[in-house]
DNA sequence: GTTTGACGATTACAGTTGTAATCGAACGTC
DNA sequence: GACGTTCGATTACAACTGTAATCGTCAAAC
């Protein structure tokens, strides 16, 4: 019965694998609300994605295998919960795409936003603000 | 035939095949230079990757076949060329990107970038700069 | 002209991702 | 206590990626 977990080698420091966008999408339910079991998550994504319930066992098990989620039992079910922050992935996530795309420095981002990306005056103001308060 | 063009964001057919990270360092050797052939590609490209010349080949191939680069014949031999442009390449991999982290909205990023991504003073400074340009 | 190289084309092969179906064990129901 | 239900776990499988080796051909050099 309890066979013995002895299966180590398995590098995983936190966070350290990529997080595939179908992951992603499962990740950003947990970030909002957890612990979730499998089928509350599979509740959450019904409206956004199209995926069989199955399809999303899958991801929260290769998230698991990751280390980017912990499964906590539950009666016979796990309850899932992140283990990397959603701000630590989205830094990189845009650490690395400011690398590859804009050598990366940030302000080459802002411009190409500017100039291909359509900033509405209220986005603008937004960031005004931001960077001020950066300055103080 | 009338254009009812009402319908969804369906993605943009020309150019539409992502470009893997291994093909966008092809690709950004062939937007800095342009045409040249699959020798002169893995030159430029030996100081920052250690590919063998078969690896380049077939990252060409499977670009050629994304249509993401034309090669015209020079000899025996192929000379190839982007036939996206850079900024429509960057503008897509930064919409999907913003889409998935940011909600498609870009304030947030920035947001992101000031609290976690350290911008210097300079790039604050331009970053200011290019905003104020924006509102003339 | 036959050998040697240089090319693109074809094939290879494992790891990741998207997308599931199926299996085996535990639970609840009659 | 047999039976369907419900989980997680295991297996599947094709497309895409990273990373090449090998094949067939044509030109250059003997």
């Amino acid at each position: 019965m309890p066979e013995s977990k002895l299966d180590d080698a398995e590098p995983d420091r936190i966070g350290a694998d990529r997080i595939s966008e179908a992951e992603h999408a499962v990740m950003e339910v947990l970030w909002g609300e957890a612990p979730l079991s499998a089928n509350s998550v599979a509740e959450r994504l019904r409206d956004s994605q199209s995926w069989s319930l199955a399809t999303i066992k899958t991801l929260l098990s290769r998230l698991l295998g990751k280390g980017a989620l912990a499964a906590v039992p539950d009666g016979r079910r796990f309850l899932y919960r992140p283990l990397i922050a959603r701000d630590d992935h989205v830094a990189g996530d845009v650490k690395r795409l400011v690398d590859r795309l804009f050598g990366g420095r940030f302000s080459p981002l802002v411009a190409h936003l500017a100039e291909r990306e359509a900033l509405s005056p209220a986005d603008i103001a937004e960031i005004e603000t931001l960077l001020k308060e950066l300055k103080s």
